[in-house]
DNA sequence: TAGCAAAGCTACTAAATTCATAGCGTCTAG
DNA sequence: CTAGACGCTATGAATTTAGTAGCTTTGCTA
């Protein structure tokens, strides 16, 4: 799977606009989830494959592979870290959380639409 | 595909933490580009087919049911649209932009690592 | 120093998701 | 009527992800 990145032509964008490429990196399965993970601290291979229950190697692996090849995430003595890139990644989506616990739970009730 | 909602087992969660809830429904394909597009203002059908450009009609089509029943988007006279909620999470989303364009391409251009 | 366990994968097949294309039914304008 | 736009559905192929097994290396440790 190519990895999208800003410049050359990705999911949304023929010309590689960088939020496009970045739309394109983090919509993938578990990419956001593994960022979202290693803010916690570095972690093995392994570590994250636990963390992820139900991850493939295989996706894992490809996964990892696009997060370090848009610095994201970097490989140390400790596991898998995010980079400095990958803590200011984590810092814009860390909002998205409390949001989602105090903001977006309330929509499921109102108008009885049950989760 | 299962609707990734805050209480049921979600990606990453087995009891549904609505972060883990969102990540999962903004980790599939085009679900943030639609959220973003659709910011500009409300859109139809077929006119976020030619934004997307290689979306297919049935991905298109089942990723606005998801986000629909997840109160992020719905259906006004002049197309699709943002909600409260959409728009609320677009805000969060939108730093982003400026991140990407501004500080994450440099690390691309550091240690040859070229888009 | 032989054995064992953990880590970081690779290989392989099956399942799920997404794409690409065609086209149906409804509505409105001419 | 007829044509075009719109909101899809249907179908089959391609791509992505999951699931499972196991290889290779490293560091104990008995």
């Amino acid at each position: 799977m190519k990895t999208p990145k800003p410049g050359i032509p990705v999911r949304g964008s023929k010309t590689g606009q960088p939020i496009m490429a970045l739309l394109d990196l983090l919509g993938r399965s578990w990419a956001m989830g593994i960022i979202w993970h290693l803010y916690t601290g570095p972690n093995t291979f392994r570590g994250l494959q636990d963390y992820c229950e139900s991850i493939s190697p295989t996706t894992l692996n490809t996964r990892l592979k696009e997060l370090r090849d848009c610095n994201l995430i970097e490989r140390t003595l400790e596991g898998y870290a995010l980079t400095e890139y990958g803590k200011e990644l984590y810092e814009l989506l860390e909002p998205m959380g409390n949001w989602a616990r105090h903001r977006w739970v309330n929509s499921f009730k109102e108008n009885n639409n049950k989760p």
